[in-house]
DNA sequence: CCCAATGTAGTCT
DNA sequence: AGACTACATTGGG
């Protein structure tokens, strides 16, 4: 059966959303941030360090900060960062083995990056 | 394991 | 304005 399965990233660019980002983040470094985000694919995951390294800065915490002040999960790849030592990380506020980070796994599973 | 450094936002005084 | 705090982290002692 073809028509079942939808390829969610097309139909998001038939939709043409424009998104205001700079409204929402104000700061150099935020946007900076976001940007970074805004490159990865699909299957693609990065880390806090690594985003730190391609902005030069050394506040991985504060690339955490950025993520929670998401308003868009999912359009903006927030469940793609992970920790440098393998570790999920948190997602939206939360840190522990919370729904939230459950979800986190999921997205990923979802994008094939893990089983 | 403990801890300083990092950027932002929030809450005081 | 300034001081202080909490964070989805990291690398070093």
């Amino acid at each position: 059966m073809q028509g079942n399965n939808i390829n969610l990233f097309e139909e998001f660019k038939k939709l043409k959303i424009e998104l205001n980002l700079k409204d929402k983040f104000k700061t150099n470094f935020s946007q900076n941030v976001i940007n970074t985000l805004l490159k990865l694919k699909p299957g693609e995951t990065t880390t806090y360090s690594e985003i730190g390294n391609k902005i030069n800065s050394k506040a991985y915490r504060a690339i955490g900060n950025v993520c929670k002040s998401n308003p868009i999960p999912l359009i903006i790849p927030c469940h793609r960062v992970l920790r440098k030592n393998g570790e999920i990380g948190g997602f939206m506020g939360k840190s522990d083995k919370t729904w939230e980070t459950n979800l986190k796994k999921q997205l990923l599973k979802i994008e094939g990056y893990i089983q």
